[in-house]
DNA sequence: GGTCAGAATGAATGAACATTCAGTCATAGG
DNA sequence: CCTATGACTGAATGTTCATTCATTCTGACC
């Protein structure tokens, strides 16, 4: 009897979960405060999650997710690989601009020892969604031999880490920038 | 009466907090933890940090500038820009897998609500001795024109986030990764 | 309208936490 | 040798924490 008074109060703990890891980091976020911060009683984050350590797993799990759909969804499957790498890098800085305490969470949780659980959890989870993509292991293939994790990094790290900041970034800045990451992920000669 | 003998016992106070904070995060590691860890009451820390947050500031000031220092020791005044940045680069890559602990406690800091504390510290405190640098300076005068924070990202970000997962780099990886990062902060056409 | 499963509650619990402080100790200056 | 100074100690303090649970609520189904 799973109704959708549950789903949602569930979700307003992982987003009261997100916005106060957002402000004030993982300590001192206690389950107490994201209970009151999502308008449900002590108890009821337990109903849905064992643990604080699920609830945060399971919150950086979907917010990870989410932020691959969103970059995928504005890539165009016949443009250019440059032209892709660049709806891609916007498609993942208007995600988190439209909500910077995602960028914050993400990169406090990927800094944190949950990564390290995380990673794990995904090695055994069934395929990657973004790893499958045909666009991605598209672009993959016509970078630098590098580890994916690396490339990663180097392709959209810059761009999660300046939008957790909250400074909202010059057009002429971006522009520059998405060159940068194109230039360190692409060899000239090749 | 401040003793040799204090001196190290703060030094080994701090150096706890970065192994412990390396291992379990900031959450997950408390002032007891780290007096055990350090060798010493749990009373001692307050005698030369007035609280948690001021051993941690602290603590991340002086990792900071200690890896500001190894990345300058390395490099020649008299090298070509690319040269010196590959010195630059290797010297943060050398400093950080002597103790990765550093590099993990590095990343989590600069991830973390700590970080804004950290940067109004360093901007009311006199003139960077990174940005002061005439070897700094100089290689930033050469880069494309985007702030300093992110051209810092962008030079030697991949490297610490590298060493903070403790893996070992390959020497053919390290060579791929340094030639990444020159083409992300330099023009072709310049 | 009665029954039942699961969702929701919030006070209660015990562990863990940061911080304090009264007292001990080591040493430098006289 | 004595004394003053500041480092050091660790048990004690009051708070805050994650988690539990007896109970109440909700709505689906017969």
């Amino acid at each position: 009897m799973t109704t959708a008074v549950a789903v949602n109060r569930a979700e307003a703990v992982r987003h009261a979960l997100i916005r106060l890891v957002a402000r004030d980091g993982f300590h001192g976020t206690s389950m107490a405060a994201i209970a009151k911060e999502a308008g449900v009683a002590t108890g009821t984050a337990y109903v849905h999650y064992a643990s604080k350590d699920d609830l945060v797993l399971a919150t950086y799990l979907e917010v990870k997710q989410a932020l691959g759909e969103a970059a995928l969804a504005g890539v165009d499957p016949d443009a250019t690989s440059r032209e892709q790498f660049g709806q891609l890098w916007t498609g993942v800085q208007h995600h988190l601009e439209a909500d910077p305490n995602r960028a914050r969470f993400l990169v406090q949780a990927d800094c944190s020892p949950y990564a390290d659980t995380a990673h794990e959890q995904a090695m055994s989870a069934p395929d990657d969604p973004l790893m499958s993509s045909p666009v991605v292991t598209g672009l993959l293939a016509q970078m630098v031999d590098l580890p994916p994790e690396v490339l990663f990094d180097l392709a959209v790290g810059p761009v999660i880490r300046l939008t957790a900041t909250q400074r909202r970034l010059d057009e002429s800045v971006v522009e520059l920038l998405i060159e940068a990451c194109w230039r360190a992920v692409t060899s000239p000669n090749s």
